[in-house]
DNA sequence: GTCTCACTTGTTAGCGTTCACAATTTGAAT
DNA sequence: ATTCAAATTGTGAACGCTAACAAGTGAGAC
């Protein structure tokens, strides 16, 4: 017969210590008004048998279960993985614990479905990494009681409270940096068109040209990896009138780099090129890419501030709060003023 | 007053479907002998009424929480992310929810922390992306009664089930390939050394240089980035006699790649390079990267399953099962013949 | 008709906490 | 000593579910 040894519970603490279950939980929760030695006797029984409290009952009858949920798209990616690691950093100091749910599209089924894993496994919040709309939409429909967060990229700013970086500012920062060096204009390789982050960093980019008087090249939306970088640097390497490239992230940059490279076209001397992100080995790419750069971690520790924030303002339903992060810009080897 | 509207419960759903609440939970857990027509009409109740069970109760009782736990480590990286992505996916497809535990760091400390914080929240099993030992040791610490599997680096296979991929075997087949194109030796430029996958990938490259023959020269371990990469390959770009360098992963050839190229050594005219996991914009480097691609996602999949089936074998405790991935070799740019 | 057995449903008792309230003790002020 | 409030502890009753058993139903065999 397999060992069928009863784990240890509060009233066997109890027990041990000479008091009731009830004492036990005071002091298990901090209560205030239990005596010290009592305390101690009770903290020293639930040493010596080891106990750990049943969640699951704590959760049943308080109806918070101390978890929170995130729902995540494309989380093998750099930044999605960083946010969620600021994320569950900060939870673990607020005392929570943090369930995932990827999403695999951002169809709104996948994205209820995802709503409704967590809320069915009673998380107190969810934070959602949310890069369209459609996610933070559905959040809306989470059962009420459920609070909710985006963050690292748009949502619905009158119903959410969100976290995002100021995209625009970052794109502002880097066209800036290349009409400094003496570029007569910039042009500009962006992601994929329903992506608000995209389309932000494409207003900052063309906002500065406007400014500077600079010549607004055409753009063409597409996809957010090397591919589309290559691809599109390739038909760029062939204008010789392109001195400026500002990539929408690193991993664009990277093709464009590579594209320039193979037409013969040295960077910087000959064209510039900025990224945005700042990836791990951006520092190493041929050049060192000049890039903008966003503190993931710091994003995804932020949300859950806001998270916590939020769900303690439980009966003052004020606006919806916002925190935007500022980019920065790093400079290193593939950015120089024009040739000539 | 705040609306106080209660949430529906089982018995609610019962009283609509004119059933007792025993049938309706009998329905919901799928129990065979339920009528259809008596089915029918609790599912149509439950529908009507949103009901949504509470895991908590369920937990409480059958001390199964259907959520899984995950302890790792730098899971901002590709690898790591990845195999969090593939383990969460097939648990949802399993019916399971995934709590996350990262560590900072490897010590015994933070390990057996993480363990219990999962523990505690009532997780039916762990799996740890375990590139060290020290995980694996901190899991045999947890609660009898938790079953735990590593995944993607090493676990003391006596004692706990594993899955890795054959890191011995990838670097064969890089080193194999670099000779076949005539190289007479190949360097390498190793990870880690305190980290297994790193020394096995050394183990295999070694011997298929004693097999074939052919000079063993000098390692160095140090770490898994693009910076150590470029510190060694200045070393090695100095040495006119290598001529094939292979890499224990894709950041650390990256930074190989940029050392080469500041030295002047084409690739791969000159110097071949082969690195390892093919991330996802190797193939956009310059030159694009020969690399061994591992599938971290089906890795995350595999041990999935292989927890799975060691939760069921509840009473049979045979020895622990292991799993592993073969990697596979991906020919691009950054390789050819030795010059001359 | 009645007996048996399989099928279907209902009843009761927990699971381990916390909550609300009652009971007791303490300590200082009268 | 007496009193009253504050501090401390204890007592039941939930929380919402499943397990175990009891009970009712109907069909087929005799």
């Amino acid at each position: 017969m397999p060992s069928k040894k009863r784990v240890t519970v509060m009233r066997d603490v109890a027990k041990l210590a000479g008091v009731s279950h009830q004492t036990v939980s005071r002091v298990l929760n901090e209560h205030p008004n239990v005596k010290q030695e009592t305390r101690t006797r009770v903290l020293e029984a639930m040493q010596s048998l080891n106990y750990r409290r049943n969640l699951a009952a704590r959760t049943l009858v308080t109806r918070r279960s101390h978890t929170l949920g995130l729902i995540g798209f494309e989380t093998t990616l750099f930044g999605p993985a960083s946010m969620l690691y600021g994320i569950e950093d900060a939870a673990r100091t607020a005392g929570y614990l943090v369930s995932i749910a990827t999403v695999r599209n951002l169809e709104r089924r996948e994205v209820l479905d995802a709503v409704d894993r967590l809320s069915q496994h009673a998380v107190d919040g969810i934070i959602a990494i949310a890069p369209k709309p459609a996610v933070t939409n559905g959040l809306l429909q989470a059962p009420s009681g459920l609070y909710c967060v985006a963050v690292g990229g748009a949502g619905d700013p009158d119903a959410v409270p969100t976290v995002r970086i100021d995209n625009a500012a970052g794109a502002r920062l880097a066209t800036r940096h290349l009409l400094d060096l003496g570029h007569r204009t910039v042009h500009h390789v962006a992601g994929p068109h329903d992506w608000p982050e995209a389309q932000e960093r494409v207003m900052g980019w063309r906002d500065t040209l406007y400014e500077a008087g600079a010549p607004v090249p055409p753009v063409t939306f597409d996809s957010w990896n090397a591919e589309w970088g290559h691809r599109r640097g390739q038909e760029l390497a062939r204008d010789r009138s392109v001195t400026a490239i500002f990539c929408a992230n690193d991993r664009i940059a990277l093709g464009v780099l590579r594209a320039l490279h193979e037409a013969g076209r040295k960077v910087p001397e000959e064209v510039s090129v900025v990224g945005f992100d700042d990836m791990p080995d951006s520092g190493f790419f041929m050049p060192p890419l000049t890039t903008v750069r966003q503190d993931f971690a710091e994003m995804g520790r932020r949300s859950l501030t806001l998270l916590l924030e939020h769900m303690s303002d439980a009966e003052d339903p004020g606006p919806p709060a916002h925190i935007v992060v500022s980019p920065e810009l790093v400079v290193r080897g593939s950015t120089a003023p024009p040739p000539g």
